[in-house]
DNA sequence: CCACCCATGTAACTAGTTACATGATTTC
DNA sequence: GAAATCATGTAACTAGTTACATGGGTGG
């Protein structure tokens, strides 16, 4: 995919160190992408390299900290980037190749599996509304909000809309796979 | 993920060559899972040296074919590998960062990849619908369906939901960026 | 002072992609 | 006889994961 560029979206939203970024990107920002602190540092310090971004000892903390931030060349780079139209690929899903497994060598324990499923999209989901109530809905009327707002709405939208979908999905699939 | 265990299920269906297990890779099982042919011929040679298949050179072509055959050993490791529990991972989606990008830095061009990815998502969506007629509805009554058939009914019905929650989305999402 | 979190990294490995290569067979 | 497709592979690279390492700061 491109790390570099989800790095720098998230640094121009907030300049902060990547410690702080591997952070976000187990939770917030990891609705839709994770990434480990390892992957995260090597790819800062390929990014400053380029020019893309340079990075600072942080005065106010006693730690080793470094804050990123954006430069120029790294928005112009990001830019070139989002514009570039891809297509669309295919969600490798590992879950369905198990799925087939089950249903070319019988039962192997997916009913459990299906139940945890369940679980895990109800849960998200909860999350999710939690914070369409707290940062979307509550806060302004939809029509007064600004674009950027409507933005960041949508990408919430989608994690709900994948939700509310694998959640319908993995109820009728527990159903059909109890009946052994 | 696992590619070896996708193509044991590939070939459990059916024993086929690498090059057959390519061709799927790319279509009816390329809906949750593409491959591509070096990738499969180099697991295939791996697998054969675990004992996982075995493959031999076809008869009725005059071609250098090599069909491959799941063995025991590879029932066994397959039966072992789906019982396995696993947490879902979060699906890395390059478009929300996009998104993300286009509302920090202002319109970067993402309202004709929409307007491209609703086509898209009507597309897969037409097509899924077809299969369904043609292999679920129309041979046989529901109730009298197989186990077997039921699931893989299922992971047809993942992908409908999936296009159907993709296409609402990706219509919200349009009419909100088209508002520049 | 011990455990835990902050903060950064290295090294080795695994999976997946892209580019290149080859020869045989079928189709026009 | 040329072009397309069948059928198999190698090599180099890129991205991502897992395991290991280290040292400072904070709270009990």
């Amino acid at each position: 995919m491109s790390l570099p560029h989800a790095l720098m979206v998230s640094l121009i939203e907030k300049s902060c160190s990547g410690y702080d970024l591997a952070q976000r990107f187990g939770k917030s920002i990891g609705f839709f992408w994770q990434a480990s602190h390892q992957q995260i540092y090597r790819e800062l310090a390929k990014m400053e390299e380029k020019g893309w971004v340079k990075s600072e000892a942080d005065e106010e903390s006693k730690t080793k900290k470094r804050i990123y931030e954006v430069l120029d060349a790294g928005r112009i780079e990001l830019k070139r980037w989002a514009s570039e139209s891809v297509e669309p690929v295919t969600q490798r899903e590992e879950f369905f190749v198990r799925l087939r497994a089950e249903a070319a060598l019988g039962p192997l324990g997916l009913v459990d599996e299906m139940r945890h499923r369940i679980q895990i999209h109800e849960q998200k989901l909860a999350l999710y509304r939690a914070i369409e109530q707290r940062d979307f809905l509550s806060k302004a009327h939809k029509n007064s909000m600004t674009r950027e707002l409507k933005i960041q709405y949508q990408i919430l939208r989608a994690g709900i809309v994948y939700e509310e979908g694998g959640l319908k999905w993995s109820k009728e699939t527990y159903e059909i796979l109890k009946q052994e």
